[in-house]
DNA sequence: GCCATATCATGAAGCAATTTCATAACTCTC
DNA sequence: GAGAGTTATGAAATTGCTTCATGATATGGC
């Protein structure tokens, strides 16, 4: 059968107008279409809908049922369109969020705490589990946000700079290299290296440091979260790199030192991607500027 | 805007096809229509309900959006249809009761009772409130069935006959009028009698009886129950006339008389308007054999 | 990576359904 | 029962849905 919405409509501007040749007029059709509206409507439904033997035509019994169906759907579809303008005009949206660098929980938890005060309407998660081919993801609108700190030249996507960071060298205030004011590729040599387990050309320490040098530290050990790899170093099982708004944490503590990485420091930029189609939509740019902002108070801290 | 039920059809077919080509086929529209469909809807809507990236065509974080209201919405409209097909094939309707005849609450009650146990679907009711147009109601369908005992002329209206019944006299057993074998209508004229609080010309005793022979009882009360009548009868407060499935009752109670008017007795019948669209409707025809049924029972006790 | 295949998009043309116009039929009120 | 008000109807016009034919794009096997 072919019941719509339409109809839906028409039955409830019949019954609130109190008349076929009104309901049209607030339709903006004619009495004319909206009569043979109807007809047709109860040939459908095989039933009649209206009392026809009265003249400002009244609702029939099955009538009313129908009605109560259209006061019970009609609105929420207009809820629907309601969140479909909002969708438009990007005070709502999803916002999945990928993360290629294992340390970006530290910062984008607080940033993300924050922003669902000011968006609470937008969807917003962290899918931590397909961090692997996140930018292909990307592109299939399987996630909306990649945090990444190689941007690469892909169709439709763009790289949003969201700020510099130094991979900093930890070790535990006991250690040799503690002595030293800045580390560099070949201390690592004889040093058991601790790492977030991800391959290591998404590691920075190998990235930048180790793989452009040709050193292999003696060995390499990995750990899932940023503690257990900061409790290691403390209790001497090894050195790590971890970027600056982790070791932040623990500069002041006097179990750990921190130094920089070659005796200028390194500096790595990390980016946010998104579709471009996405990049001016205000809780999209307002999610941009609070990493930003956030980021930023915890390297200063 | 424009969302019609046929959109909720289409992306739900398309999610559980799990594609355009195969949805359409379901559809029974090709593949063409199918995808111009959506493409309209996603300009009404302004929104992107599908991902064109991949190419089994996936819904969007708004097209999942828009199947939730599918998958409530549908299966609401669908039900109404059941019910618009039970109502076609008589298995259920509305069955609205007006009842002229103001004792026949006493064999309509059991017969309602009877009749919910296999027509439970059926939306019945008694209304006494408008029971002095209750033909014109009729007519107007406001009601569905009216009770009475004067047949009237009417198009579209049938008269069914459901049974017969005699009006009885009724006084407390130490009533002088106790020792005569039947009563007249001249027996009326120092009596004082209590009627149901209706006009004169719907009651029997004075249109069959006390009208034709132009008696005025001593003086008239009015009572609106039954019991009520009968207990001013009891306490020999008046007499009166009641239907013999009402005065069965009281038939071998040592507190009343009944005695039959005039010598041969009174006799009467009652009839079900209906519409005439309505007569052969299962649950209409089933209404009123259980009426003569059971309101033979209660003549025979 | 490239080609074959599957899948979706698009434009023009045809067709069906909806709307309108003009007017008839009906109901209700006075 | 005349008149105002309301709904129904038929035919024509219009809208918009569907189809056909074909182009574009993605996916998977080699």
């Amino acid at each position: 059968m072919h019941i719509e919405f339409r109809h839906l409509r028409s039955i409830k501007a019949i019954h609130e107008a109190g008349g076929l040749a009104k309901a049209a007029d607030q339709l903006h059709i004619t009495q004319s279409a909206l009569s043979h509206q109807i007809k047709g409507l109860e040939e459908q439904a095989g039933v009649e809908l209206f009392v026809r033997r009265s003249k400002p035509l009244r609702l029939s019994a099955a009538g009313f049922r129908l009605l109560r169906l259209a006061e019970q759907v009609l609105p929420q579809i207009e809820a629907l369109q309601a969140e479909f303008s909002a969708l438009r005009d990007g005070s709502t949206g999803r916002l999945h969020i990928a993360i290629e660098c294992h340390a970006c929980f530290e910062w984008l938890f607080p940033v993300l705490e924050v922003f669902r005060r000011t968006w609470p309407d937008v969807d917003v998660d962290i899918r931590p589990g397909l961090a692997f081919d996140a930018l292909p993801a990307l592109m299939k609108e399987e996630v909306d946000l990649v945090v990444s700190s190689d941007p690469e030249d892909l169709p439709g996507i763009e790289f949003v700079e969201l700020f510099d960071y130094a991979p900093v060298f930890v070790a535990a205030s006991t250690h040799p290299l503690a002595q030293k004011p800045y580390i560099e590729a070949r201390d690592f040599r004889d040093q058991t290296l601790i790492t977030y387990p991800v391959e290591r050309t998404r590691l920075d320490v190998f990235s930048q440091l180790l793989i452009p040098a040709k050193v292999e530290p003696a060995s390499v050990r990995q750990a899932e979260l940023t503690a257990v790899i900061l409790l290691l170093v403390a209790s001497n099982r090894g050195v790590s790199v971890l970027p600056d708004w982790v070791v932040r944490e623990v500069k002041y503590s006097s179990d750990y030192v921190t130094r920089p990485l070659t005796e200028r420091g390194l500096t790595r930029r990390l980016y946010a991607a998104v579709r471009s189609d996405d990049r001016d939509k205000p809780y999209m740019a307002k999610l941009i500027e609070l990493a930003r902002v956030e980021a930023r108070k915890l390297q200063a801290a």
